[in-house]
DNA sequence: TTGTAAGCGTTATCAA
DNA sequence: TTGATAACGCTTACAA
């Protein structure tokens, strides 16, 4: 049972007062004139006894906590887990702590763990939105805390935001479909009011309009999109189509999960195009061509941005738009 | 720029003190002999003000955070994932937040995430714990931090852990080998020092030993067990092997990885079968036999038994192995 | 060059 | 039944 060390236990060992120990012990000595044989004294006493700062105190005291708070549908999913990790690295190198909550695509949920972040005091938030958040994000951003959408972002809230160029990437699929010479692609998507459906769906569209490929768009409803993706694969009159498009990597797992169980000559035929990277995608026969988002610069960005908004107080809303790059591999 | 509303701003607009606040908002009038009349005042103008506590103030004073750290080797990896997204929850529940880092199985890393916990105040600290780390972990425990091992323990280090039954899961696989017939195993594993490849090693093979049944047993390096994996299936005589047992979900990912890639019908004819239960299993042709790990109780024991020595301060140092379950698919 | 003291928002112990 | 006040560990403006 070791009490942790204070300022205090250290200032009493040397006979110096807390105010200095701590001037010292945060690089402050120089432009304070301490004398470099105290400063040295003072950094050896406070290595001696293992001190380490409570950050509690610290938060308290400064008003800033150094957590950042991360709010993602689902860590779980992949998908977030990789966003979190490569968040979580970033925070870590520049002094950050990072908290995290799954919303589960609940606004109820998001909500309360919005709550629960800002009574910790995180000095601000990355959080991947959900559908009728705007209000709760915008209460945030009043009270101060700096806010960024990842992911996502909702286009009735003005928060800044760092996403993947959804529209391009959509749009670049559908070029690329066109080079290999597709004619009638099943292009399944969800109905959804966020941001990167609305967008890579536009995109999609646009360039099967520009392109003149015939399409089909099979729109899934957002909460019961896994029933009605199997009914669809499962009545998909494979005489007419002779390429598949999934617009997210749930779809994908999903629709490949189906395809597979189906073991069907016509539907093995088709060609396979998705958006997203999930790591089935180089497991499975045929592996699968597919649009990687650029989590890594995404993640990072996110970040800095939100630091630099911490630091510096001047929320310039820089908003990004990140482009991806399509992955070439055996089904399409 | 709206600040925050403290104890002060309620005790100050109803001309009451701070202490009468606190005690009503905590729910603590009834014993105090606060009149009700008073607590629904406070009450209300806390809701009108819209009162949130500031849960580092909070924690300074009491001593508690209410913060659980978790440490796992990679948050992006699916199997951490989910751990942390079920105790997430369960924390939740119970009044914690959680705060994570990912060690990457570098003790290094292990112990710079460490120690920004400690100087987070975590009340507890739910860790996956990397080679070598028995030292570190032994200072937490004295610095009365309660802290339990989960997925994998250390023998040299005595802390609390709760993990599945790696010994019964393994020894149970070579049963169902044998029930279905399988003369020749290969056995692909790491050769690790952490508890949960020891036991499946140790259960495999006397399993094997039990039932008689023949295998090779390939233990590859932690550190370099992908290529290694790799090379091993390239090379693997087909002739002389009629299934395979992946010790754990990286050895199949990345082994269905390549045994896909070579397409090879002599490789195809293997029966497969892994521990763990990765996304993938249900999407590959053929769907992967494997035995599943009981992720769900595992992550909610583990929570439930930190939050019990962190309130009750007793470290009654109950450890669980829990059994998880065989799921059959197509594979074997 | 160093010490003192106020204060961050709570909780807890006394006193009134 | 309620109010004053000290304390948690730290930072910082000001005094010495």
């Amino acid at each position: 049972m070791k009490k942790n060390v204070t300022l205090n236990d250290i200032a009493q060992k040397l006979n110096v007062s807390v105010g200095l120990v701590s001037l010292v012990l945060r690089g402050k000595w120089k432009e304070n004139r301490i004398s470099e044989e105290m400063a040295k004294k003072v950094n050896k006493a406070a290595k001696d006894l293992g001190y380490k700062p409570n950050a509690m105190a610290q938060a308290l005291r400064t008003g800033k906590s150094k957590i950042i708070g991360l709010i993602v549908a689902d860590i779980a999913n992949p998908f977030y887990g990789k966003i979190a990790r490569i968040i979580e690295n970033e925070a870590y190198n520049k002094g950050y702590q990072v908290i995290f909550g799954s919303s589960d695509e609940d606004l109820c949920k998001f909500e309360k763990v919005v709550e629960a972040m800002k009574s910790r005091q995180v000095d601000g938030l990355l959080v991947v939105p959900v559908i009728g958040s705007h209000e709760v994000l915008q209460a945030i951003q009043e009270s101060n805390i700096p806010t960024i959408s990842i992911d996502r972002y909702l286009t009735d809230a003005k928060l800044p935001y760092v996403v993947t160029d959804n529209y391009k990437g959509s749009y670049d699929i559908g070029l690329y479909l066109q080079q290999k010479g597709y004619q009638n692609i099943a292009f399944i998507t969800k109905e959804s009011p966020l941001s990167n459906f609305i967008e890579r769906n536009k995109g999609f569209e646009q360039s099967m309009k520009d392109t003149g490929i015939n399409y089909q768009k099979h729109a899934l409803s957002v909460d019961n999109w896994n029933e009605e993706l199997v009914q669809l694969i499962r009545d998909m009159d494979t005489s007419k189509v002779d390429a598949i498009y999934f617009a997210q990597n749930m779809l994908a797992v999903e629709g490949l999960k189906t395809v597979n169980a189906l073991h069907s000559d016509e539907l093995d035929k088709l060609a396979i195009i998705s958006f997203d990277n999930p790591e089935i995608f180089e497991i499975n026969r045929p592996t699968i061509t597919c649009y990687q988002q650029p989590l890594q610069v995404l993640a990072e960005k996110a970040v800095q941005e939100l630091i630099n908004s911490i630091e510096s107080k001047q929320s310039k809303d820089i908003s990004l738009k990140i482009e991806g790059k399509l992955i070439i591999r055996q089904s399409c």
